[in-house]
RNA sequence: GGAGGGGUUCCCGAGUGGCUAAAGGGAACAGACUGUAAAUCUGUCGGCAAUGCCUUCGGAGGUUCGAAUCCUCCCCCCUCCA
C-alpha cells in the first residue's frame, strides 16, 4: 500500500522545527517513489557518551518515521569528529578513542536505539571510515570552502568571540567535517537538533561543491531537561536516560512541572495532537487532576522502554514511597559486622553508602533527614545497636537495609 | 615581536597582607508546604570521630610572625598593534 507524498510529508513535518526545504523534500520523495530507491537519512551522534536520554529520542523517533516510510537510516557515529568534540566552549581536544572503545560504545548505542529503531533496517556507520583516508591536502581544500566571517555566524562561536573566550582553530573544522560526512554518504536528508542547524546547512553547501543535490535539513526541537530551563543533557544532570530503571524513568517524569509536562507530551508522546489538546482542556477545566495526567505520561514513557507491566509496577512503587511514605519494594542491602559497643550513626550512614562522609551525615541528622526503622534520629552522637536488620532512610528517597552478622 | 587585561571553591563571580574555608548568585542537598509537583520560605553547602586540626585561590619557589592578596620564574586565556 502506497502512502501519498502529501501524507509522507505530513508525518515528516510533525514536531519538526524546520524543514529546509520543503520543496526539496517533496522532490526527493517523488524521485524515490518513482525509482523505488529509498532515501538516505543521516543523523550523527557523539561516540563518547552513549547514554541516550529522552532528548535524543525526539530525534530518533523522527528517524523511525522515515524508517516506517521505507527509507534507509544511516546512524552515524562520529568517531573521527569525536576527537574534536562539537564546539561548546568547554570542550577540549579529546583523545582519540581506541578501536575497542569505539566498538564498545557502538554496541551500547545499538542496544539503546534498537529499543526504537528496527535493527534490520538501520545502518550504523562510522565517519572515520572515510575521514581517515583524507590527506592534508584534502583538508586544506575542505577548509578553503569557508570564510572565518561565515564561521563566526554560528551562534556558539559568535558568543564566545564576543565574550572574549577561547576558540581553537580545530573547532572550525567540526562543522566542515560534519558537512563532508554528508558528501561521503551522499545523504538525502539529515536530521539534527536545532542547535545543529549551522552544521547541517554546511552539508548542503559542501554537497553543492561536490556536485551533489543538497540534502534536506530537518531540525528537531531540543527537549528541555527536568529543570525546565536548560536543554536536557547528561552534563547538567537534568535528564531521563532511556536505560534507567523503570522506577527512575517514572519518578523523574513525575517530578517535572505541570507546564513542562505538556511540552513532554508534545515532543515525546505518541498521542495525537488532538488528544493532547483534549487532556489539557480537561485539566484546565478541573475535570482531571494534573497528577493523573502526569501519571499517564510517566506510564507511557516507562512503558516505551520497558513494558506495560513494568510501568504499572513503577507506578505502584512510586505511590508507595511518596504518597504513603512507605519503603520501596527493593532497596540496596549492606551486610556489616556487629560490634558490641554499637556503631556511631554517621559512620553507619557512610558504610551504607548513603552519604559521602561523616560531615554530610552530621548535617543531615541535624536537619532531621535521617530515620532508623522509621524513627527520626536527631542526635549526631547516636549509637546504633548492631543487631539483626535495620532500615536506614535519608531524605525522601535514599534507603538502605543493613544486616548485622 | 610590542602594549594591556585576566586565571578564585561544582559553575558564575567578589576579594589586593591578618577580621578569609574566602561576599553574592546559580546548581545541589535537607526541612516546611504539596501532587516526590512546580513555585515559595528556611537551613546546609572543602575534608575530618570536630568548640579543634588538615587541604584549597593556574604551577613552582621566595619575602613575612602571618600570603588568594607582595616578589621571582614558568604555564594558560583574551584584546589591540605588527
Amino acid at each position: 500500500m502506497k502512502i501519498s507524498i502529501e501524507k509522507q510529508v505530513e508525518l515528516i513535518e510533525r514536531g519538526a522545527v524546520a524543514v529546509i526545504s520543503r520543496a526539496d523534500l517533496v522532490k526527493k520523495l517523488e524521485k524515490s517513489d518513482a525509482a523505488g530507491t529509498p532515501l538516505k537519512i543521516k543523523a550523527g551522534f557523539d561516540p563518547t557518551a552513549p547514554d541516550l536520554h529522552l532528548g535524543h529520542t525526539v530525534l530518533i523517533q523522527k528517524l523511525k518515521h522515515f524508517q516506517d516510510l521505507g527509507h534507509e537510516i544511516n546512524f552515524l557515529i562520529g568517531d573521527f569528529t569525536g576527537m574534536i568534540g562539537d564546539p561548546t566552549g568547554k570542550s577540549e581536544t579529546r583523545k582519540a578513542l581506541t578501536v575497542e572503545q569505539v566498538e564498545e560504545n557502538a554496541a551500547s548505542y545499538k542496544e539503546q536505539i534498537f529499543k526504537i529503531l528496527d535493527p534490520e533496517k538501520t545502518k550504523v556507520v562510522f565517519n572515520s571510515t572515510w575521514l581517515n583516508k583524507l590527506t592534508s591536502k584534502d583538508f586544506i581544500m575542505l577548509a578553503s570552502q569557508l570564510t572565518v566571517a561565515r564561521m563566526l555566524e554560528r551562534e556558539d562561536f559568535k558568543v564566545r568571540f564576543e565574550n572574549e573566550r577561547p576558540i581553537s582553530i580545530h573547532e572550525f573544522l567540526y562543522p566542515l567535517i560534519q558537512g563532508y560526512d554528508s558528501v561521503a554518504l551522499k545523504a538525502d536528508v539529515e536530521i539534527g537538533g536545532t542547535d545543529q542547524l549551522f552544521n547541517l546547512l554546511m552539508g548542503r553547501d559542501l554537497q553543492r561543491v561536490w556536485g551533489q543535490a543538497p540534502q534536506v535539513v530537518i531540525t528537531m526541537p531540543l527537549l528541555e531537561g527536568l529543570d525546565g530551563v536548560n536543554k536536557m543533557s547528561k552534563s547538567l544532570g537534568n535528564y531521563i536516560g532511556i536505560t534507567e530503571k523503570a522506577d527512575d524513568i517514572y519518578g523523574k517524569t513525575m517530578s517535572v512541572s505541570d507546564s513542562l509536562m505538556f511540552r513532554y507530551f508534545e515532543l515525546l508522546s505518541d498521542l495525537a495532537e488532538e488528544q493532547i489538546g483534549a487532556l489539557k482542556d480537561e485539566m484546565q477545566a478541573g475535570r482531571v487532576h494534573p497528577k493523573a495526567v502526569k501519571q499517564q505520561l510517566a506510564r507511557e514513557l516507562t512503558g516505551r522502554f520497558y513494558d506495560v507491566v513494568a510501568a504499572q509496577r513503577a507506578e505502584e512503587n512510586f505511590e508507595k514511597i511518596f504518597s504513603q511514605h512507605d519503603n520501596p519494594e527493593d532497596m540496596p542491602e549492606v551486610v556489616l559486622a556487629a560490634a558490641p559497643e554499637g556503631i556511631w550513626l554517621p559512620k553507619l550512614l557512610v558504610e551504607a553508602q548513603l552519604v559521602s562522609g561523616t560531615g554530610e551525615a552530621r548535617r543531615l541528622i541535624q536537619q532531621n533527614a535521617v530515620s532508623l526503622n522509621g524513627d527520626k534520629v536527631s542526635d549526631i552522637e547516636h549509637l546504633v545497636t548492631t543487631q539483626g536488620e535495620i532500615i536506614l532512610k535519608v531524605g525522601k528517597r535514599r534507603f538502605c537495609k543493613v544486616t548485622f552478622i
